[in-house]
DNA sequence: ACAAGTACTCATTTTTTTATTAGTGATGAT
DNA sequence: ATCATCACTAATAAAAAAATGAGTACTTGT
């Protein structure tokens, strides 16, 4: 995947809103696909490459691969390396990752009640749509 | 904006995580750029087209136009027309949109400790990053 | 010598999201 | 008669995100 255009509209809105407030950008981060979903693998004791991939089938290594970087660069899991081969890696959850699948399972109650409330799927709602 | 592949592995990823869990629909409802700010300005008060406009001071016509909709559709915001012209019409929160205030200022407060305490901005994490 | 296993990376293509620009309709003020 | 106002829509272009397919290193087993 490719470099980020540093002088757009776009990438200046973002920087516009992370610096409003620190929310948009744990949005940023938590929202990417299949993000939740490992955090939470790992949560429950998933904690291999290859078992998470199993978990969720559809997930690519590529994916997988990122989404583990990003949520070691935050400090919300952390990587336990046995340098065996073949390779041997464990990640958990650092107390910062926990504390945020807790938020996480509150917004997933909300989400239970009000989303199937009004029985809309996210991806009817796009711009330009009727 | 265009319509969306309904037979495209991307397509298919989300529905999956969609019915996996209903947080990864809010999420995807919630990320999408200035969401989260046009709803504290309704919270704030500010209720009408041209002062979320005039508030959040980057935003265009029609992704404000698009995020209301998508706010109103999900029963987070209701819609009020006066019915006067040139038009005046305001916007408030449902009791489920309030709800969703708070669960966000809570995610609020743990993005300030956990996101400035590493000290990196979530656009440099990308895939292919270094 | 070759295959299998694990946790990845890299380059490219496809799909989606965001931004840009130009409109619309009704009416009151100039 | 034209302009300004407000809350939008529609078409298109630009940018970003996700998916795809291939390749890597290092060993043990055959």
């Amino acid at each position: 995947m490719n470099e980020r255009k540093i002088s757009s509209s776009n990438y200046n809105n973002q920087i516009y809103l992370e610096n409003r407030c620190t929310l948009n950008e744990l949005l940023n981060l938590v929202s990417k696909r299949w993000m939740t979903e490992v955090l939470f693998c790992i949560e429950e004791g998933t904690s291999r490459f290859s078992g998470i991939k199993e978990d969720l089938k559809y997930i690519s290594d590529t994916i997988l691969a990122d989404r583990l970087k990003i949520l070691r660069n935050y400090g919300l899991i952390i990587q336990n390396d046995f340098h065996e081969v073949p390779p041997r890696i464990e990640y958990s959850l650092t107390s910062s990752g926990e504390e945020l699948c807790n938020l996480l399972d509150q917004l997933c109650q909300f989400s239970e009640n009000c989303m199937q409330m009004c029985g809309i799927n996210s991806t009817q709602n796009k711009v330009g749509a009727e």
